[in-house]
RNA sequence: UGCCGAAUUGUGUAAUGGUAGCACCUACGACUCUGACUCGUAUUGUCUAGGUUCGAAUCCUAGUUCGGCAGCCA
């Protein structure tokens, strides 16, 4: 291993590299683990491109380790739908592991510890022990059980193990030091009871240990040599390291690191608020385009390059941050940009007649599958009389600046020909039904004719080969929270007013993201698109032209193609627009 | 009022006693059969106050602000 040449790339690796130095370590072996009681999400990939990029660029392994110690909260779906997640994130582990498969070794660990004199049982109430713990400015007092003798532990612990108490009536101790200025080293249940059966070992066991206890002895059985966390447990490390030097596993104690977790703007990062989301019918599930889970973004369209990429930017650090929603569209776009092939579709369609092209006359053009890489072919695209384009295209009264069409004004149609604007039908209630236009014969694209400068070039269908299709567009699904914060300040102001008493009503309560719901996150569109893509394989990725980067959806159905947005393109003009 | 951490442009992240850089965002411009892509230009930063030093984002002292910790969750 070449510790000299490499460039660390954030802290973790200069330990790492220090630790290599130093002879404290002569490889490097990470591990990912997560508790299988969800789907991952995007923050729960930086820890796992962490965890496995590390382990790779310095040539060591990185194993898969499910902490399924509380059953109450897991399923055996989840471990499934991880390991999904991890290989489409393109990482191979080196060894798979559940904590469960340890049960009984921790269990011997825990009873040489308690002929140690370093565990307990403990006859405490939770109530009892909260209140003996203390505060976090107050020691805590000892458990009057806390003395018993080692036969005694040795005695109740096995028979906590035979299912001889009640859940909740007794619970396994490391005795440390209730006085500690670390609540969490005030003697930590190792293990409690619990009746739930088990996803892997149903009924076997009903004590389950703590994380606090477990996880440090599985990195040192599976001779993890750098444990990687976020920031929350920091305040743990001195735990872990008891537990390792006490529990008599490892000459060459794992080192415990943390970094700080990833967050992003209006995106809930949170298990439990992703699960009400499910549970509330928020969003139609954990795959739902909206979710920050990686099946959801898989379905979204969002490549595993885009993420890996986005890590790559994101960068590691021990300061807490909230990343800028629009860095991930950008990973995305730029991931998307070189392989999407290139296809058209109208969101909202308004129809143009081209009054002096022959009634059914169709003419068949070649268009370019992608601008930049002409080895990705070419397809072939209907251009007849009647045709569709995005109502957005079109302005009666144009302002300043709008090079699209316009009463009088031209414009080019992607791959065909140029049109002129002439006339306007309406509906009955005032609404554009229709524009009548006039095309340049002689404008077809390649042809002399074509080479004439026409400012805007517009995407369009032809209305006999447009196949009707579901556009699902997404927004984040938080509202913004400047705006919010705005709205509250208002609020609170005008209430001061009528009330002219407390003025504290400004917090809108940040945590709470059920009221924080962005009410456009799901819009759906009824449009037209391509052949092509209407045929496509579901979870082909287009990019259709001005509109955005689409995914071909598992829900759509012969009659009926579906596609989620997965990004929409840049649009300077919309900035220019809103001025 | 305890303990553990963190503060660098709008955002994220580099610089490890020696030119404060990169990316995203923003603004302007060029190009364009995608107002995309690409390219160019520009604005804005070391939490505060002292100190050490020829020289401090970096070292020292004192503050300030923010985050985490009192589950039989992980």
């Amino acid at each position: 291993m070449e510790t000299t040449e490499r460039k660390a790339a954030n802290f973790i690796e200069e330990f790492i590299d220090e630790d290599l130095a130093s002879g404290r370590f002569d490889h490097v072996r990470t591990r990912f683990p997560p508790e299988p009681n969800g789907y991952l999400h995007i923050g729960h990939a930086k820890a796992l491109c962490i965890d496995f990029g590390i382990a790779q660029k310095y040539g060591g392994k990185c194993n898969l380790r499910f902490d399924d110690t509380n059953p109450s909260k897991e399923e055996a779906a989840f471990v499934e739908g991880i390991q999904a997640d991890i290989e489409w994130l393109g990482y191979k582990w080196d060894e798979l592991h559940f904590a469960s498969d340890f049960f009984g070794r921790l269990y011997e660990i825990a009873q040489d510890m308690i002929r140690r004199g370093l565990a307990y049982v403990d006859d405490q109430t939770p109530e009892q022990m909260r209140a003996n713990r203390g505060t976090l400015t107050r020691p805590g007092v000892n458990s009057p059980y806390r003395d018993r003798s080692v036969e005694e532990n040795l005695d109740l612990f096995e028979r906590m193990k035979n299912g001889e108490f009640e859940a909740g009536s007794r619970v396994l101790r490391a005795k440390i030091d209730m006085a500690s200025p670390n609540v969490l080293l005030r003697d930590p249940a190792m293990y409690r009871i619990n009746r739930h059966p088990h996803h892997r070992t149903g009924t076997e066991w009903c004590i389950y240990p703590m994380y606090d206890f477990q996880h440090p002895l599985q990195d040192a059985i599976e001779g993890i040599t750098h444990s990687l966390c976020s920031l929350e447990y920091e305040i743990h490390r001195p735990l872990y390291d008891w537990f390792v030097a006490n529990a008599n596993i490892t000459a060459q104690p794992p080192r415990q690191i943390e970094f700080a977790r990833l967050n992003i703007e209006r995106t809930v990062m949170s298990k439990r608020y992703l699960r009400a989301f499910v549970e509330n019918g928020v969003v139609s599930g954990w795959d739902d385009p909206r979710m920050p889970t990686l099946v959801a973004m898989r379905r979204r369209g969002y490549p595993a390059a885009a993420i890996h990429d986005f890590m790559r930017r994101v960068g590691v650090a021990k300061s807490d941050s909230t990343v800028e929603g629009n860095l991930l569209d950008h990973c995305v776009r730029e991931a998307l940009g070189d392989t999407a092939p290139r296809a058209m579709a109208v969101v909202d369609p308004v129809k143009v007649v081209l009054t002096n092209w022959p009634e059914g006359k169709v003419d068949e053009l070649e268009i370019e599958n992608h601008p930049d890489h002409p080895e990705m072919g070419s397809r072939k695209v209907a251009f007849g009389r009647e045709l569709y384009i995005e109502r957005d295209d079109f302005m009666e009264e144009p302002v300043k600046k709008f090079f699209r069409l316009a009463p009088g004004k031209e414009v080019r149609l992607k791959g065909a020909y140029i049109i002129r604007c002439d006339s306007v039908v309406k509906d009955d209630s005032g609404a554009i039904a229709e524009l009548r236009c006039t095309v340049d014969l002689d404008s077809r694209s390649g042809t002399e004719g074509a080479n004439r400068k026409v400012k805007g070039t517009l995407h369009w269908l032809s209305a006999g080969e447009a196949v009707p299709c579901e556009l699902r567009l997404y927004e984040p699904i938080l509202s913004d929270e400047d705006a919010q914060a705005i709205e509250a300040a208002e609020e609170s102001a005008s209430a001061a007013e009528a009330a002219e008493g407390e003025a504290d009503a400004a917090a809108p309560a940040a945590k709470d993201f059920m009221s924080r719901l962005n009410p456009n996150s799901l819009t759906v569109a009824r449009g037209y698109c391509e052949p092509v893509a209407a045929n496509a394989a579901v979870g082909s990725v287009f990019q259709f032209l001005r509109t955005g980067y689409f995914c071909k959806d598992r829900d759509s159905t012969a009659e009926l193609p579906v596609f989620n947005r997965t990004v929409p393109l840049k649009d300077s003009w919309a900035k220019e627009a809103k001025k």
